[in-house]
DNA sequence: GTCGTTCTGACAGTCACTCTCTCGAACGAA
DNA sequence: TTCGTTCGAGAGAGTGACTGTCAGAACGAC
């Protein structure tokens, strides 16, 4: 049912992904080209921008963005959007999401640490992330008109307000090591926004 | 005083400019290329580069990104920051910037609305735009820890939240045709926002 | 097995962008 | 005014991301 060819398009993409890590991590974004990176995952370089578009989709590449609208709607309450973000953090980030590798050394490993430490080094990357929070945005702003109490453009302005204070949030994580949850760091770093929609 | 040099350098600036929106305008972001401008420009490529940096920066250059973090100060009240926005926009909004010529026919001149439709139709200017966003929140977060009711965390949050949200008001009024004055769409789409910083 | 479809790799071309170097013109001080 | 100094402009070459097109091969359905 999977698809034979969906199955290998998947495990080359992430075969594509983690030699590119690897090689970012050992000389530099900037310092690797993307035939370097298609020769090392045994595919064509036209293969790497089917796959992920752009050098910096490599890294920002992200299941958000091929999430079907219900389920999105499943995941985000309207009434305490900031609530649900924290949760789907959360639930990404507890186990099973570091491959899947036994325990041990999680340093080297593929938790989220490993690609995001690019989003906040690495301006061009930076720039695709932010584009990646903005096309979140335009998917969720409509969800967020459920009580009746925002217009669209409001749940517009609201949706950015979410995303990029996420990313924020994100930043700040960063910026501290990236060693404790990201969780604790929305919830601390989104409070006040919640004031808008406290009752 | 003002210096010969950095006399000529901003009028070169400004016909640079001109000329790619006009080149823009005509034939699309796309099929013009940085040689183009600069022939038209009567300058050499090399000082496209050097003042925009990049393409996308001839549409984006901003002058919030190089006014001194004492004059943003000024402009910016911690207390409703929303309001301060606000008020910017509309001094901003008001006659003298369309250039300077008289008046008369301004649907082709410099009204903001001549580069920001690009923000909207091109996606790697959108990108660059929500780059400036970014840059642009990085230096308002320390202006909003004021009150001493947020962190720095959440100031950071808040700047995203508000840079990015005036980012969205723009789309609308974009969307809208751009026609009614930016101000209104800012007022009315942060309006939930003012919510944080209600007493 | 056979056919139509879809994915892959190869290839060539474009152009944004970087780096380096040289020259001339503006600046500050005598 | 004049003389160093400094700064910016232009020229040129190079790199590599990205885009198309195309032929061939693997897949899926029958």
């Amino acid at each position: 049912m999977a698809g034979l060819r969906e199955q290998w398009r998947r495990t080359a993409m992430r075969t594509i992904q983690e030699r590119a890590l690897d090689l970012f991590d050992e000389r530099g974004f900037g310092a690797v080209t993307i035939e370097e990176i298609a020769a090392a995952a045994e595919v064509s370089p036209s293969s790497v921008y089917r796959y992920f578009g752009t050098k910096e989709g490599l890294l920002v590449a992200d299941e958000f963005d091929t999430m079907s609208p219900a389920a999105l709607g499943e995941l985000l309450d309207p009434a305490d959007p900031v609530g649900s973000l924290v949760e789907v953090v959360r639930r990404y980030e507890a186990p099973q999401h570091g491959a899947d590798d036994g325990p041990g050394d999680r340093s080297g490993t593929d938790g989220p640490w490993r690609r995001v430490r690019y989003f906040f080094t690495e301006p061009s990357v930076r720039s695709a992330a932010l584009a990646a929070m903005d096309r979140a945005a335009a998917r969720i702003a409509p969800l967020l008109e459920g009580g009746g109490t925002v217009d669209a453009a409001q749940a517009r302005v609201l949706a950015h307000a979410l995303t990029f204070g996420y990313f924020a949030a994100l930043e700040t994580w960063h910026d501290d090591g990236g060693t404790r949850p990201i969780a604790g760091y929305v919830t601390a770093g989104l409070a006040p926004l919640r004031r808008v929609w406290a009752s």
